[in-house]
This record gives C-alpha cells, sequence and structure tokens, in this order.
DNA sequence: ACGAGGATGCTCT
DNA sequence: GAGCATCCTCGTG
C-alpha cells in the first residue's frame, strides 16, 4: 500500500465523525489509517500510518469506563475533579493515560459535548513510517510486533501524555479515510484486560487479521482463570 | 506454546 | 493500600 501525504490528508476524518455513540465509532474507525505527521523542519513533514485493526467501545453507564460514577445522580452534574471528567469533552479530543504505571493508552473522545463516551485504539496494521516505528520498538522483532497492543502502538506512534487533551481532528495527529474503501471483515469479542462489565461485545477486529492484539477477552480469561483455580483445587485435595 | 512475575505511577477507596 | 483498558523476560513443557 502506497501512501501519499497529500491524499492521506484529504481523507481526514473530521470532528462530525466523532459526534456520535461510541458503539459506533468504534467499528467504523477499522480500516481507517491512524496518521501521524512529523515535522522534519525545512517545511517538509515524515509520515507515519497505521491501518486500525482493532478498537474498544467505552460508554457512560460503563463501569469499565473512566467516567463511571463521577456523574452526580440527583442533580445529573459531573464533578470536575477526577481524570474521567476529560472524556466529557468535544467529539475528536484524545483521551491518552497512563496504564499500568508504564504504558501511554490513546483514546478518542466520542459524542457531544458533555456527554461521555471513547474508543481505545488496540492495534494497527503498520503502513507508513516502518524504520521510524521500528527504532521506537527495539523489542519488536517483526512488522506484527510493531502495533499489535495499545500500548506499543503510541510507543512505535511516539504519543504520550504530552497528547492527552489535544484535537485528533486538527492537529499532527489523527485519523484518515484514505485508501480504505475495501469493507473490513469485522468480528466483536468482550474487551481486554478488564474486571467489570466484561460480558459487554464492544471489541471489534478484522476478522483473521495478524496485526490484532495477542490479547485474551475478559470473558474467557475469567473463565479460564476459573478453570485452573478449580483443577489446582482438585489435584490438592487427592494429593494430600 | 504457555504461565508467572516484575516494572512503575496514577486514581480512588 | 489496592487496583489497574500492558508489555517484556525468563522459566518450564
Amino acid at each position: 500500500m502506497v501512501v501519499m501525504l497529500q491524499e492521506v490528508r484529504s481523507g481526514r476524518l473530521d470532528s462530525a465523525f466523532f459526534d456520535r455513540s461510541a458503539l459506533e465509532v468504534a467499528p467504523a474507525l477499522l480500516g481507517k489509517l491512524l496518521v501521524r505527521e512529523l515535522d522534519e523542519g525545512n517545511g517538509s513533514a515524515r509520515l507515519i500510518a497505521g491501518r486500525i485493526v482493532e478498537t474498544e467501545a467505552y460508554m457512560q453507564d460503563d463501569p469499565a469506563f473512566h467516567a463511571w460514577g463521577i456523574v452526580d445522580v440527583p442533580t445529573g452534574l459531573v464533578k470536575p475533579s477526577g481524570r474521567g471528567y476529560a472524556l466529557f469533552a468535544p467529539p475528536g479530543t484524545a483521551y491518552v493515560y497512563l496504564c499500568y504505571g508504564v504504558h501511554w493508552l490513546l483514546n478518542v473522545v466520542t459524542e457531544r459535548e458533555g456527554i461521555a463516551g471513547c474508543v481505545l485504539i488496540r492495534a494497527l496494521e503498520p503502513v507508513a513510517g516502518h524504520e521510524h516505528m521500528t527504532q521506537r520498538r527495539p523489542a519488536a522483532r517483526t512488522r506484527i510486533d510493531l502495533c499489535n497492543g495499545p500500548g506499543k502502538l503510541t510507543q512505535a506512534f511516539a504519543i504520550s501524555g504530552v497528547h492527552h487533551q489535544t484535537n485528533l481532528c486538527t492537529g499532527p495527529i489523527y485519523f484518515s479515510a484514505s485508501g480504505c474503501e475495501d469493507p473490513v471483515d469485522m468480528a466483536t469479542s468482550a474487551r481486554i484486560g478488564i474486571s467489570r462489565a466484561i460480558e459487554r461485545p464492544w471489541r471489534f477486529f478484522e476478522r483473521d487479521s495478524a496485526f490484532v492484539s495477542p490479547g485474551i477477552p475478559s470473558d474467557i480469561a475469567a473463565a479460564k482463570r476459573r478453570k485452573r483455580r478449580n483443577d489446582r483445587r482438585l489435584r490438592t485435595k487427592l494429593g494430600g
């Protein structure tokens, strides 16, 4: 896939695209590009781009959501303290936060201003700027390892807390629909790595893509843990 | 292949 | 103090 800078710029997604439910935006982002333009000085820009192959939706009234519980129910007022407040920002705003004290995770805010919702970008198929990504991710051994996880792709794209609450429709980090006309063979599952609301099928990914993250959906992971615990208990009983 | 554990910092109870 | 929207390395089969 050859990517031309002008073409990518002309396909830029605007705030109207994100001005709806996260449950609509998350699947709609599959097949689109996440783009980063790095200023090289002398007026030229270096392009980093990846085709989105995995997303997750997070919604108001969602116990796994960072905005959960910050609305005062009797009055309907939003408590202005806490990190979740940023999720009420206008559509297309970046919500970037540090996970496990180690990894930055990129979300894009959805819904009109005053309603919370976001989509987590979980995995990309690298399309442009391969050398730059490899440089930023020395642990990656193959092209697949560059962006197949939410913490990996922010590393590859050099996205961090400084981009929190920046505008993803008008800035150097944006989404583009250029070159993405082919329909995506989409599948869904429960979200990954969460402990609450694990039954909601709000993860969207390209079926059979080699570039989706290796994570296990939380409902399946929980069932596995239960089985392991049970097996261990039975062995202990037989042995003792 | 798969499982265990450590790194590391912010948020909320 | 606990609990994370993770990733990597190093053990064992």
